[in-house]
Order: C-alpha cells, then structure tokens, then sequence
DNA sequence: GTTTTTATGTGTAAAATTGACACGTAAATA
DNA sequence: TATTTACGTGTCAATTTTACACATAAAAAC
C-alpha cells in the first residue's frame, strides 16, 4: 500500500461496513437474528444487520454497536468472520463489508425481537428466507464457520444461560452441527475439558430426573488455553 | 448498513488497501518477504507489499495484483486472514486494510527478491525486522494461521515444488511449526491421507538412499474432501 | 404406596489411532 | 568391498474413540 501517487481525500474509495450473523439459541433449534429492510434496495426483504463504519471507530466497534442497537444487548461473543468486496454486492455502489458474527446467551435470546415495535426476528437456522444483498452467502459462512469452530473452541456457552446442564450443550451441538451425538460419549468428552464448574441445585419439576448444573469455568479455561491445552471435541 | 440517512459520494470514509504475508521456502526456513519502503512513513523501514484497492476490483484481485507486480508469480495460494481497522494504524490518515497470506512454490522462490532493481527481499520468520505500520501484528497473525491451517488441510505442497519427497514435505512441517517430528509416523500419517501420487523417478546424488517423488493428487483431495474427508496431521 | 415412564449419570469392552521405537535398504564415498 | 548416510517398512504398547449396558432419580400413573 501507502506508495500510491494520487493518495488524497478526494481518491475515489469504497464505502466499508459491517454485517452480523447473529446466532440466538431456544433450547431446541439455532436461530439467527434478521432485520426487515424498510427501504430501497431490497425493500422488504430479510437481511443481516450491519451499517456504515464510522471514522472514529474500528469495525468490531461499529459491529457491537450496531449490535446494541439493533438488541440492546452488549458484551457479546463476537469474532470476525470475512471481509466481502464483490464490486457488485451493493446497487447503490461500492461497498466493502467487514462481516461478524455474534453468540447471544439465552437470557438475551427471550428480550429480543418478537416485539412489534422491532424490525428484528428470530428465524430457525433452517428456515430462513432469501436475503438481501449477498447475505444468503454471509451467513453460509458464518454457520459453516460456526460449525467448524465449535468443534475445537468451547464458544457453546456464550449461546447458553449462565449456568447451564450438559443435556442442555448436547442439543446445542446438535443443533449446530445438525446431527447426533451419543449422550454418554458427550458427557466424558465435555468433562474430560476439565471446564465446567459444577453446581450444587438441579434441575426438578421435569418428569424424570433432573440433571445437573454447570457453570463455564472462563477462568480455568484461560488458564488451560494459555498452556497449549486442546479443546477439541 | 443501508439505513444510513447520509449515504452519499461524499461521506467521509476509511481508504481500504491489502496487505499481503507472502511465505515462501528454501527447503530448509520458512521464509516472508518484505518491501523496503522509499517513502515516507516508515521511509528505509520494511513492510508487507500491499497497495490501495481500486473501485472496480475485489480485494482478493487488488492481492492478487499487487502480488504479481511485486514478484512476477501469478497462481498462487492465496487466503484472506484478517481485516485491520484501527483507528491510528496509519499516521496518514484512515486507513482500513485487508490482508493476506500467500504461499509461493519452491520454483518461484528462488526467482523473486535478491536482484538489485527489486526492493523486496526474503527473510527467514525468525529473524524478521521491525516492521512498518502494525505489519508485525500482521504477520504473527498469519504465522499462527499458517501454523493453526497446516495441521487440518493439505496445504504445505504450495509451498514446493510440482514434485517433491515426503522427507521435503517433512522438514516444511517442522519449518513452519518449529518443532521436530518422528520421521516414520509423519511417513505414515501422510501417505495415509491417500492424496500422494507417486512418480516413478526417485532422487540420485546425494550420497545416500534417494527419496521417492511424489506429486500432490489436487483432484483426489477436491474429491475427498467433497465427500467430508478428514485431513488432520 | 407401588409401579411405570422418562431422562440422567456411570461403567466397560472392542476397535482404532497414536507414539516410540528396531530393522532392513539403497546410493555414494572411502 | 566396507562404510556412511538417510530413506522406507514394520511392530508393539499406550492411548483414545466408539458402541453399548446398566443403575439412578424424579414425577406421574395405577
């Protein structure tokens, strides 16, 4: 870069953005979080949350707030995914977009959307509408990234309450991945990451026996992560 | 994004360049080149080549071009690592910029850097300068990709030549990892992967056993990999 | 109050993989 | 012809994974 003669605030430029794959968790199915378009392009579709990066802010902080705007909620997970510069992915003009994608915890999950007052809905991994722009391929993205990650970074909790049972991440990882795992495999898998805190209450008023609570160590995970440990599953 | 009330021409917005973490391999060091600067900022100091990405180009192609007139090489390797934003990481301005890494075949090694009318030059990763802008942060990026990437996908063939031997491919492993592995088991563990075409030919004079030759099966490994095949070493 | 239902936690044996080696081989040189 | 050097194959113990059986606890049915 930087040896370009004609560099100047006039050179002409790309806009830059952000967009959010947003993954919300019911208990039961991978949800994520889209926004109705009220204007043109695409009026009245579907599409990822996102907006303009302003010059003061770096593009993770333009991507949290556009998150808190759009949910309210902060200190989410959220990571980078990929940056899409297709020359044609925007018909107003060149618009470069920094694309993330965020975990919501359950807590959060019930607080957001559903509301008439918000344009924001939740819809099921596997039901989702075509969207506008090249959002279809974002969130391609971000759930395959999503999938690949979970399988060697324990990020299943930031989808989770606080505290949490391991039935509970199963069917989270089983909704993620889209398969299933054996129930007693899991569990020695998921201890054996030495990670989890134990609770001492469990779960009643369920018709069987209820499981026990957890809680996700950060710290010792921290810990362990700092030493090399390997957290694959 | 969209919504922005004052979308215009003449919004203020972040220039976006590339940069690229271009690696390369003498058989025995992993090496990076770099780009000594002319100009000011960061006159004499080196940086990662990279350059200003123009209004009708995808940043992969402004990669892509900036890397063929740094180095003559076309058809190579080339991933998107990690999109930079801070808010002062150019003391010129707003800078937004993309980067890459590459992988330059054996073939091309020798031919790029080392002529006096070129300003770039190969270093080998563990006696790299201080670099210009945040390439440091940069390049440890994309080392630690490197690092992360070899271990799960086939792609230290990228960085030798169209024909090769696993004793080669052996010290490119322990190159870029920096550690030393079991000769046999790496043996094992490669050929296992079933994407190794053997060539009749094998190497003579250099005073020992030759080795036998091999070429990478890109098709068997789109095949299997298409079909969900696992390629971790 | 005993049995049934449902989902949870623990255990175990066979199979597959990994890690740490010994040994035999081929090409050039002494 | 013997020696040196590095390459290729093989083996066995240790570990990990996979596929299960069984015991347990809480609520509901009988």
């Amino acid at each position: 870069m930087e040896d370009k003669k004609n560099y100047c605030y006039e050179y002409p430029r790309p806009s830059v953005t952000t967009d959010c794959a947003i993954f919300g968790f019911d208990g039961i199915d991978l949800h994520i979080l889209l926004i109705e378009r009220g204007i043109e392009p695409f009026k009245g579709q579907w599409a990822l949350p996102g907006g303009f990066v302003e010059m003061d802010e770096t593009t993770e902080e333009c991507a949290r707030r556009e998150l808190a705007e759009e949910t309210g909620v902060k200190d989410v997970f959220l990571e980078q995914l990929f940056t899409f510069s297709d020359v044609k992915r925007d018909p107003r003009g060149r618009v470069i977009t920094v694309s993330y994608f965020a975990l919501i915890k359950s807590t959060d999950f019930k607080l957001i959307g559903g509301d008439d007052a918000s344009d924001a809905l939740w819809f099921p991994i596997n039901e989702v509408p075509s969207l506008a722009f090249d959002h279809d391929r974002i969130l391609r993205v971000a759930h395959d990234r999503l999938k690949g990650k979970i399988k060697y970074e324990p990020i299943g909790f930031e989808l989770l309450e606080e505290v949490f049972t391991i039935p509970q991440l199963q069917r989270l990882y089983e909704a993620i991945l889209g398969i299933q795992v054996d129930r007693r495999n899991f569990n020695r898998k998921i201890t054996s990451l030495d990670i989890l805190e134990p609770i001492e209450d469990k779960i009643e008023g369920v018709g069987h026996k209820g499981a026990r609570q957890f809680r996700f160590d950060k710290e010792r995970y921290q810990a362990l992560k700092s030493r090399g440990f390997n957290f694959e599953i």
